[in-house]
DNA sequence: TGTTGACCTGTGAGCAGCTCACAGGTTTAC
DNA sequence: GTAAACCTGTGAGCTGCTCACAGGTCAACA
């Protein structure tokens, strides 16, 4: 199998695979007659392992990490196991910074509905989002006063 | 004020100062004497806004465009309601989708708890993520099927 | 046998939004 | 005068791809 064929089996770009073959992931080898790369099977089941992966959350550098593990024969499901809980927590943290951002962004535009548009001024450029801003931290003080 | 102050000022890194400088966001004049960029008032009010913009998910590129607006002398309003909807859509997106990978890690980990660890054999690497994968898609299947 | 055109290849560069490294200029205290 | 501390701008690096592109390969047809 050579790159197109192997990207289209498993649905992935011809440059993804190319990606991770360039930064080592893979490791095919080259056809002889025109030097061409050659996926045999363990490297395909090294791709649908990395994508597996990469659907938990894993980084390019957890992936490379597990490889080289087994790779020398010995099990990564300790360090899996330990990757995950790392990365649950980075992806809760996202989470919860993402939420945070979706509810400003929505009172914001909620806020901006009975506001009218204002052209720019000296050292005001939108008052939209300035004064929002502003909104913001009075609320913030007023709950925390009340 | 140069950069160290204004950074300081705002509370952000140098580093970030420079960055906003040099794409064009901020244009500090030239002290004459050292040559050292210098940063007044209106920069100052330009950095404020670039931070409460970029707290409500614009992007750089969002900024550059409302900038260019304003500097023209035009409302940049209208631009502004129109593209924090997209990035709220994006965002909603992307929230969805960490939603989605913190369900999937955490029931990974869970389902792994009852599961051994295991030495990797001929294409099999890990196999709490390679089952984790086949789980899955049972799952879904008896979901379709009931 | 030659040639056209489709397809294949590897590699360099680009994306966002910073962040870091670094060589060299400036200032300040002694 | 000089050493240390601080400042500067700029090039490169981060993630995980994605795109662009020059050039090699191959099948079909004249």
């Amino acid at each position: 199998m050579q790159v197109t064929e192997l990207a289209d089996t498993f649905g992935v770009k011809k440059d993804t695979v190319r990606y991770y073959t360039r930064i080592g992931l893979l490791r095919p080898s080259k056809s002889s007659n025109n030097g061409y790369k050659f996926y045999a099977t363990p490297e395909q089941s090294r791709l649908r392992f990395i994508l597996s992966a990469r659907d938990l959350g894993f980084s390019i550098e957890d992936i490379k990490q597990i490889f080289s593990e087994s790779d020398e024969g010995k099990t990564p499901c300790p360090t899996v196991r330990v990757l995950i809980e790392q990365r649950l927590q980075e992806t809760e943290q996202r989470f919860i910074e993402m939420a945070r951002l979706r509810d400003r962004m929505q009172s914001a535009i909620k806020a901006w509905d009975h506001m009218p548009d204002k052209a720019p001024c000296s050292n005001v450029i939108c008052h939209l989002i300035e004064d929002f801003e502003l909104v913001q931290s009075d609320t913030k003080n007023s709950n925390v006063q009340t």
